[in-house]
DNA sequence: TGACTATGACTGACTAGTCAGTCATAAATT
DNA sequence: AATTTATGACTGACTAGTCAGTCATAGTCA
């Protein structure tokens, strides 16, 4: 078996080498900055793939070819296909987590508050390539549970836990009438849910405009707003 | 269910053949009857297999298997896997639709439309096979576009046509206080496709009273109901 | 500074295995 | 016997994962 290989020399050069010198741009210098950007490429790409074909569609050669490495180089930075998915669903979802755990200004009303957390989800999340994510995790959930699992307990039980705080504080300070909302934290949260499935299958047949159905959902907990 | 089949007779010629004979039941005599009951056996196998594994990971030969006719069989009912998937939709989601939509009688409030409505999706759907279907087709939709134009052409604009219908109804005799509800039919379904996607996913980590929700939904758009 | 060596990140041809779809043959039915 | 239906061994295309070999870069020395 020898590889083979040497091939030709490959002088002309083109490539091989990184197109670094021809430019001169050469920003990263150093291997590891090199690798983790590689990383993040193939992060990337894998993204992609993953969500327009779905996990066991998706070839290891496509991401590669996306990512611009070869095959090979996937293996250096995951142990096989399947544990580049869960951590690839890490490595996306913890930082969308962080941002939106972060941001509640003790200030205003709970509705503001709560608008304020909409607004954030519809930018961050609804028609992004995050939402698109969010919808892989439903549609593979059932066959990795680990992705499951830590879906449920970093996003899903989280965000239900802030949700259920916040409608009590509404409650307790009488802007939500419905008291047995607290206990229901979905009926909370469930039209932007929608709104990321609708944006992902149905944009299509019928454009959803997110935003005026999530306000729309408001008026109906908090009661019509006046006009500020 | 239905496994099914020439099994039981099955007297130890495991063989293809069925027993028809020995046990002299023949109950299913000509053929063509026989052909649809594979056919559904086939549908019914496939099913089961297509929403634990998705599309791309089901093995034909397991639906075979399960199915229990030889790989071949199928093939005299489906012209391939894809337009397998195709149909299987079609074929399990027409009869629901048509029962779900058949059941509208015109008595009563509009609040107890709504609720036959949702306690006949609640049996229906929610928790059951059925209800793995609908996840597998938002899991699979954007794979399969005729699975989601199907999908939205006879299940969603329908639904939300004749939920909007409702809301229109239930506004025009004041049992419903926010007009802008019927701009966002959405917002009535949200929590009840939810429930559906929470049971496949998360009831294992925190079990949800569907039915108890939908009722606390209604509420939040009815008001609370006074005991009858 | 320039030349020489050592390192390990990277490559991609290759292997072993899988699976959709076929078809020659067998079984059942007429 | 002729015809229709069912079977399952088989094929060929495809792909996850491997690994011998390459080469740009970091490190060392003069």
């Amino acid at each position: 078996m020898a590889r083979k290989s040497t091939k030709l020399a490959k002088p002309s050069a083109q490539s091989g080498g990184h197109a670094s010198a021809a430019t001169g741009e050469v920003p990263v210098s150093n291997r590891t900055a090199r690798a983790m950007e590689r990383r993040a490429a193939i992060v990337e790409a894998a993204m992609e793939e993953f969500i327009a074909r779905g996990f066991a569609a998706t070839r290891l050669d496509d991401i590669a070819k996306r990512a611009g490495v070869a095959k090979g180089t996937i293996y250096l930075h995951f142990k096989d296909k399947e544990s580049m998915f869960e951590e690839l669903v890490r490595i996306v979802i913890v930082p969308v987590v962080a941002r939106l755990t972060a941001l509640p200004p003790p200030t205003g009303s709970v509705r503001d508050l709560i608008e304020a957390f909409a607004s954030n989800f519809l930018k961050e999340v609804i028609g992004t390539r995050r939402g698109d994510l969010v919808r892989l995790i439903v549609a593979e959930g059932p066959r990795f549970p680990a992705v499951a699992d830590f879906y449920y307990r970093e996003v899903v039980s989280r965000g239900i836990a802030a949700m259920r705080a916040l409608i009590e504080l509404g409650i307790a300070r009488g802007e939500i009438r419905q008291k047995e909302l607290a206990r229901y934290p979905q009926i909370l949260v469930a039209p932007a849910m929608i709104a990321v499935i609708w944006q992902s299958l149905f944009a299509r047949h019928a454009p959803l405009d997110a935003q005026e159905m999530l306000r729309v959902h408001l008026d109906l907990i908090f009661g019509e707003r006046r006009t500020t």
